[in-house]
DNA sequence: TGGGGCTAGTGTACTTTTTACACTAATTAG
DNA sequence: CTAATTAGTGTAAAAAGTACACTAGCCCCA
């Protein structure tokens, strides 16, 4: 039994990927480091586990330590493990992505790093260790998720209109959709209550707003259904530098 | 940096959930402990991860002492790391799945264990550790995906009839499907070759051979596509005892 | 050697879902 | 009161999915 000792000498860390939506962009959470290794850097939030802790509690730990939230969306996505991912030794990294609304807490960096701020998805790179491989398989769970599970929802206020819903989706799923298609189909799972108030101080015709219909959700889930979403083939917007990469048939 | 070691005293393992397709039914390999802790019980093949080496290679190293076959389909599904998992201290494992043709390789079971043996995965229970756990992480994983992408073929030997593919499907998901109408999807998506052959010495009209056209699949993954399959509404042959679990609209 | 048993193989009409597409409505700002 | 801006709505055509039943070809055995 003393060959097994060897393998007691490795730590595990989580890492969160925590997204927020705001201003019609996907956000990813990032603290400024205030250890070795990468000190001063920009990086995901991440902890050792300790010896007692679970795992999802670890995760739960480093998300409530960053942003005092709880009980909000978090899942598993994957394990990180190369040899020489970390220069103090091995450590494997479990990766968490979670979903919040942004401006429903306040960020409290202090405890675990020098300042945490958000950073449009689509800007963020050159980050430390292996995080830009974990950002981008989270950010594609995300992709994943979203056309199977109503998760949108996390990502937005209690109250939010449709077309904040349809822009939720079109920078998640870095596309866009019909506005007609996408209205029905939203507004045929019925999972949306309609709160009969609309916006007000808007320079425009105001629009309704609307509200997750969780209770319902839950239900239907059970029942096994499916929240897909297919993007609109409609004169897509591409700059047309990109036009030539499209594939054809 | 003192306060790091703490954390620098966990070991990792992987564990290889290995499905095959045999005689209609759906089958994980599972060894027979042959060390400590519940040696002598069929459990989920798996091994410590060497200092040296990355969580993808030490799957592929349980894979490949346990069955001799390289280059086989092989996934990370998901990370076990109950703080009490483990009798031996704090070890976190990563699941892997992996699907095989059965008969196309022989089983080494010396190397790691006593005895390796196929058992159908409706029948295995009681696993020791967390197994039960990760196997069922590891079917679901499964059942998903052979919806997305045609990873079926990988359980299949080279040449098969549509029938026997017909039959995994249902194996996988549990259900019964119409075999024209899964016939015309299979065929509509251009991924099978004829092989002009049939079965021989069979008592019956003998079956066309196909062959999966997995150039045409690489081809085809890229512009990213989907390989959706609907169970069918028929009159499914659920036996009477089932038939008052079903859900209600 | 022909009839029974068995599995292979095929087409069509109907229903549901998805898609493409353009105008009117309501508000504020100036 | 006009311009600017975003909200909100329906329909027809195409595609995909579903339900369903009979003939074809082989072996076995009497």
């Amino acid at each position: 039994m003393t060959e097994f000792n060897d393998f007691f000498k490795s730590a595990f860390t989580v890492d969160n990927i925590i997204f927020g939506f705001d201003e019609g962009d996907l956000k990813v959470l990032l603290i400024k480091r205030g250890e070795e290794p990468f000190a001063g850097k920009w990086a995901l939030p991440g902890h050792f586990v300790y010896p007692n802790e679970d795992l999802d509690m670890a995760a739960k730990r480093v998300l409530e330590q960053l942003t005092g939230l709880r009980n909000v969306f978090l899942e598993q996505v994957k394990t990180f493990g190369a040899v020489d991912r970390h220069p103090f030794g091995r450590v494997i990294t479990v990766a968490y992505f979670s979903l919040i609304k942004i401006n429903h807490y306040s960020i409290q960096a202090a405890s675990i790093a020098q300042q945490a701020k958000w950073h449009s998805v689509s800007k963020v790179k050159n980050l430390p260790f292996d995080h830009n491989e974990i950002l981008e398989a989270c950010f594609n769970r995300l992709k994943w998720l979203v056309r199977l599970r109503p998760v949108g929802f996390e990502l937005l206020p209690p109250k939010f209109t449709l077309t904040e819903l349809q822009h939720l989706y079109e920078a998640i799923l870095e596309t866009k959709l019909d506005k007609r298609n996408f209205r029905k189909k939203i507004l045929s799972m019925h999972l949306l209550i309609d709160l009969e108030e609309t916006q007000e101080g808007v320079a425009h015709r105001p629009a309704r707003l609307y509200q997750f219909d969780k209770e319902r959700y839950e239900k239907f889930q059970a029942e096994g259904f499916n929240f897909e979403l297919k993007e609109s083939k409609k004169k897509e917007s591409i700059p047309k530098k990109y036009k030539t990469a499209k594939l054809k048939n």
